[in-house]
RNA sequence: GUGGUUGUAGCUCAGUUGGUUAGAGCGCUGGAUUGUGAUUCCAGAGGUCGCCGGUUCAAACCCGGUCUUCCACCCCA
């Protein structure tokens, strides 16, 4: 049989793993610096805690996972008779794997609201996943690397959340883009174009200005059943690029006007930073849960030309998440890093640092049978002394051992010959240069 | 979930209107070189043409199904 792993899976290969986990390694250290704290929750969620909070899109993307046993005789004849799945599923199916990581989180802070400290921050970096249909950067398995605070309404959040984002981006040497909208301006243009209760439908037709045009907006809207007066005053909002301008076209609208004042907050505390940081009103994001600001990150295309990836990372402010979960109603926000996009973005720009590309400093090789024992305790030696290294467990031909040491991409390879154990100066050469020295250990 | 697309050696890909024995480059193995990889030269191994079925005297090639890849939607990181 010909192995193969699912659809919208991956195996690492070890370079590929190396440059992962310098990847999180840098987003961990910073979630750290900011005071995050690390958690851990099950991959497995019972979906009751899982369904009905992605909308209904995201429910058909939840991964299902079968009860044990004789599941099938628990179900229900007709509906099996039927071929009723939407009926069957809860009763074959208890249980899901994680689509994100924040709603894990809501219920984690709901089960746990006594034993932490609020306002409790936390990240989490792990995998999850969806029943997508696979593209490039879209996986059915991926990593999220969260940040989140419940428990605290402060603006102050928003502009550590825009510091953090921007950290992580200059430390990885990758230009971005930082955008930021907030929802009750959304509601406000709403409020304003007298569809208060179509919100979602309008943010779902502008958020997609940059790909189809304003032609295309204006079409999505009226095809969502917005009437022609209301698209005129939506079209008037989106070419603003500034808070100043959109203020006064949300001076009628109470909840319009907080979301500039809660943006203004923002951009106001943040202060400097790496990257752009852009006002845009047009950014929606999906997750129906966001209630206050929106952040989303795109690669800087005019520092890095012709990188086409859609975001690579996002967040928002939530009021209402663990009062689904029966708990106190804690406010929350927070960011979540793509990192498999990331990661493709900093391949393709060949940002990875060099020590990433090699696991070991040195590699022993031995020359005859003597000399491989003797290899095998300066290999203790230099280990104890931290150094990475490794021995080729046999005493092959010099060549084949210089071809495994290019292939495994050790930067120097320590040859012990009669000669070297003799006099206790091994050849060192470097693999890089080609030139080799006497030393000793 | 909808529509399309891809699959041939370990990898990247050729392969004519269906016609004998399916090729190349890179990689791999061995040798030139029993103390030198990446560079040079020589030789060799390696393929159920994704899988199942159908049409045909004959299928890598045509048809159906299925899996997979990528793309556009939907949605999203």
């Amino acid at each position: 049989m010909k192995p193969s792993i699912p659809k919208g899976t991956r195996d690492f290969l070890p370079g590929e793993v190396r440059r992962r986990n310098y990847l999180f390694d840098v987003i961990r250290k910073h979630f750290h610096r900011y005071g995050y704290q690390p958690i851990e929750t099950p991959v497995m969620e019972n979906l009751s805690t899982l369904t009905g909070k992605y909308g209904e899109e995201g429910d058909r993307l939840l991964f299902k996972v079968l009860n044990n046993g004789d599941f099938l005789s628990k179900a229900d004849a007709q509906n099996l008779a039927d071929k009723d799945s939407n009926a069957v599923l809860p009763q074959i199916s208890k249980r899901g794997l994680r689509y994100d990581l924040t709603v894990p989180f809501a219920r984690y802070v709901v089960m746990h609201q006594n034993d932490l400290a609020f306002p409790f921050k936390r990240y989490a970096i792990a995998p999850v996943w969806r029943a997508d249909r696979p593209q490039k950067g879209r996986y059915n398995e991926f990593y999220q690397c969260d940040a989140d605070v419940v428990g605290s309404d402060s603006l102050l959040y928003e502009a550590e959340l825009t510091q953090l984002l921007d950290a992580v981006f200059a430390e990885l040497g990758l230009k971005a883009v930082i955008r930021l909208n907030n929802r009750k301006i959304l509601a406000g243009l709403a409020e304003i174009a007298g569809h208060a209760d179509r919100m979602m439908d309008i943010t779902i037709a502008i958020d997609k200005l940059d790909k189809v045009g304003e032609a295309g907006v204006e079409k999505e809207l009226l095809e969502r059943g917005v009437d022609a007066a209301a698209v005129d005053v939506i079209k008037q909002f989106l070419g603003v690029t500034s808070l100043d301008r959109v203020a006064p076209l949300l001076a009628d609208s109470e909840i319009g006007r907080q979301g500039i004042a809660e943006l203004q907050t923002v951009f106001d505390t943040v202060g400097p930073l790496t990257n752009r940081l852009e006002f845009d009103v047009t950014l929606a994001r999906g997750l129906n849960y966001y209630t206050g600001c929106i952040y989303e990150v795109a690669v800087d295309t005019d520092a890095h030309p012709n990188i086409k990836m859609g975001s690579i990372a996002g967040g928002g402010r939530y009021a209402d998440l663990t009062g689904i979960f029966g708990g106190r109603d804690l406010p929350g926000v927070g960011i979540s890093f793509g990192a498999e996009r990331v990661y493709d973005v900093l391949e393709e720009l060949a940002l990875f640092p060099e020590d990433t590309s090699h696991d070991l400093d040195y590699l022993i090789v031995c020359l005859d049978d003597e000399t491989l024992l003797h290899g095998f305790q300066l290999l203790g030696k230099l280990r104890s002394a931290g150094h990475h290294v490794d021995l080729y467990p046999t005493a092959a031909k010099l060549g084949k051992m210089m071809k495994y040491a290019d292939q495994r991409n050790v930067p120097k390879v320590i040859i012990i010959g009669s000669r070297e154990a003799q006099s206790g100066r091994y050849t060192v050469k470097d693999m890089g240069s080609g030139e080799q020295e006497e030393v000793e250990f």
